[in-house]
DNA sequence: CGTGATCTTGAGGGAATTCAATGTCGGTGG
DNA sequence: CCACCGACATTGAATTCCCTCAAGATCACG
């Protein structure tokens, strides 16, 4: 995996103007109409298929979308934390299904209105057009994850929650073993076995088996290739 | 695996104006500077972190976009077939390789060109917007191929290449065994022995390796889940 | 017809899953 | 306060699936 980790090419040059900064960096007119919703651990935003009325930012928690395969199966596509926006669709309804991972305030932005305000000379359009580009390079970043060995993605997932945390190597995760094994494409017990033995080799440290300190990053570095 | 067969939700109704129908249905203005290049068999088309000066169409053949990750191992991310975009980016910068599969006529299209043109009320920001939002759909759906067994990978691509055939469900394959496998995050071998399963449980006739014949489409179906 | 590239087939091994049991944590009620 | 419960997490053993390594077979082309 070239991973999530060091290259985040082309795109993180010009999506740090939008991109965790979040509507604010677009001006919004005035007609574009806002605001802020609270949400409970679990508590669903939107479903699969549903109309797409709304865009959304994070304020604070996380976010997870995901889609459900027959068979029950849930593969998570991606995790939104502060700063994220997510639920545009260029299409009228929403591709996948979104909830709060965590208690979670997000910030709900009229699609409609966001759309019509991009019309004129205003760099929205542009703007509308740079965060889908930023799910496609997620979205490419998740492929490569998911061609690696339960080791590599692991080491690769721990790096990208280090790098988002704000403490750099001390990580608070916000998701269960579940998340992660359904992010990841593992399953629970793999996930399990594998933050074991990275704590057994003191690669982390578990105090609590959400809580992790990275002691080796080094090591994750390497192991996440 | 869900895939590519059967779902192609929200995105497809509203993409059918552009996609397939290429770059006629943008009509382009004038200064809008096109040509046609021909591509032998594995020709570079642009390699990976190169400026992106330029948007392509497929006009006949097929295309890949890959990636090489550390260790040599090649990610291939899309094949392009008639009337497909691609190489369109946001960034300045390519972020993945191109190649001709096979022998290949490509439309090329000057980028900043494009862009330019989509600055007024015309409906090109919205089309530009719309491409990137047809490989954000891509690239779930791949990144659902990957989460799945050999056998469920194989079959969801075989549907996905009889969809794209104009003969239902008489399929030549533009790409080698190899392609597939670094497609589908498989070993040739595995790509050819699963082959070799589905044409001796009668699901798929070959009559050369390339040439397949889908004799029991719902089997695929099935299995593709 | 020979040569290299592509594809197929086989045997063995390794990695992740499945199935099953045990352990840990946080909360709730007695 | 602590005993119990359920949700979440860890660990172990057996199995399955795919990869690796190796050898043939087939195809395309000079």
């Amino acid at each position: 995996m070239s991973s999530s980790a060091q290259q985040q090419p082309a795109l993180a040059r010009y999506s740090e103007t939008i991109v965790g900064a979040g509507f604010k960096a677009l001006n919004l007119p005035v007609q574009v109409s806002t605001h802020v919703i609270r949400l409970r651990r679990d508590a669903e935003i939107y479903g699969a298929n549903e109309p797409a009325e709304y865009v959304y930012e994070v304020i604070s928690g996380v976010v997870r979308s995901y889609k459900v395969l027959e068979g029950g199966q849930r593969q998570i596509v991606n995790f939104y934390s502060t700063g994220d926006i997510f639920g545009l669709e260029f299409g009228g309804v929403y591709s996948l299904a979104t909830e709060a991972v965590e208690d979670c305030a997000v910030l709900v932005v009229n699609r409609h209105s966001l759309i019509s305000a991009a019309s004129p000379a205003s760099s929205i359009a542009r703007q509308l057009w740079l965060l889908t580009a930023v799910e496609v390079d997620r979205a490419r970043q998740h492929m490569l994850f998911l061609i690696k060995t339960a080791e590599e993605r692991l080491a690769a997932f721990l790096l990208l929650m280090a790098k988002s945390s704000t403490s750099g190597l001390e990580v608070d995760l916000a998701m269960s073993r579940q998340d992660i094994a359904d992010y990841l494409g593992l399953t629970i017990e793999t996930v399990s076995r594998t933050m074991t033995q990275f704590s057994k080799r003191a690669i982390i440290e578990m105090s609590t088996s959400r809580h992790i300190v990275v002691r080796n990053p080094a090591a994750l570095k390497r192991l996440s290739k």
